[in-house]
DNA sequence: TGGAATTTTGAACGAGCGATCAAAACAATT
DNA sequence: AATTGTTTTGATCGCTCGTTCAAAATTCCA
């Protein structure tokens, strides 16, 4: 009897996400929203919940797709040359794009995680599965010898995961080819 | 025949940077503002104008506050040390309090550079700054022989900054001690 | 002591916020 | 075609936002 929803759940969830991390969470109105979702606020509130919620769903969204990109540079590239595309097509996108967004998950740790702990959980949990990432990825290059052993993979990781947010601060306050070039080549240096 | 100001106010701006610093600039209301630097609406806006400007204000005095700490670090440390030091502080601050708010400059950066040009040009200019700061400890260190001429100035201070925003981001939103060991010691390691 | 000049005070403003809701629109079943 | 149950619509809610302003308070000079 009933009627099926008129617009699609995931495609509006998207829209969202994309707004939030264009301009953060307590700078986007709800109106901003709707707008850009292009549904209505009694349609919002039924299916999402409030502002918060929908917020929520969209840095878990963020998440997953920031993940499976890692997947794809895995499956792509070898595991050095893995971590090392990560961090050249941040600079490419950076310097490409004018308003370049960052990452969603770093700009939500410093906007809401110290004052929400269920957003700082998640922002916690993208930040130890990508530190996971290079680890993996480190383990797997010594395994196939384009790593040297040398290079401690748990320490290495780490400190790629520390290269990765300091690119992406820079990236949008002071996008500077060589600053952030140093940083690419720093992290390549760290791989040899 | 006038009256001298009730209110200090370089000490009425240092209060409202403590709240920009932790709250960050949407999150901190007028209210807040008022109540933290214990005057009224209508003395805060004859002085300061409106709330922006306030807030540029008080990331000038942050900017300000951050060099001089830095210029500290170069008289009290050797050139080496002071950067180690600048870095190991960091850690045992935000270990030793539970909501470390992080760096003003690059909580802003992230925040509000993207969508305020004036605002970005301070910023920039903070790490500008910073970059600079490393650059001419490299070089004093290398003079007085701390540091091996090996290690490239320009290219280490740039790391160095990079290291240092993503030390920021993580000590706010994951501030386990390992993973921001990794990155003092890593710091070290780029001066050797 | 009285008057001029300035600041403090706190109420009030319009605007925009996040959120709600009753009515209209609609698809599916009878 | 009529009924039913859900969704869409967009006006509207109460509230808080940043900001303004007139009145009260205060200090300085004559």
């Amino acid at each position: 009897m009933p009627w099926e929803k008129q617009f699609d759940i995931d495609e509006t969830l998207e829209r969202a996400m994309q707004v939030f991390w264009r301009q953060g969470y307590r700078a986007t109105s709800v109106k901003d929203l709707v707008s850009a979702m292009g549904i209505h606020p009694g349609s919002l509130y039924p299916v999402y919940g409030n502002k918060r919620a929908l917020f929520i769903r969209a840095l878990r969204h963020y998440e997953a797709m920031f993940l499976s990109r890692f997947d794809d540079y895995a499956r792509e590239h070898s595991p050095r040359h893995a971590i090392i595309a990560i961090f050249e097509d941040i600079v490419a996108d950076a310097m490409r794009n004018p308003d370049y967004s960052g990452c969603l998950l770093a700009n939500t740790t410093l906007e809401l995680a110290p004052h929400d702990a269920e957003v700082a959980r998640i922002v916690a949990t993208g930040q130890g599965k990508t530190e996971r990432f290079f680890l993996d990825r480190i383990r797997a290059g010594q395994a196939s010898k384009e790593i040297p052993v040398s290079v401690s993979p748990t320490q290495t990781a780490r400190v790629l995961l520390g290269l990765l947010n300091g690119l992406r601060v820079l990236a949008r306050g002071k996008p500077e080819r060589p600053v952030l070039q140093a940083l690419v080549r720093h992290a390549e240096a760290c791989l040899a």
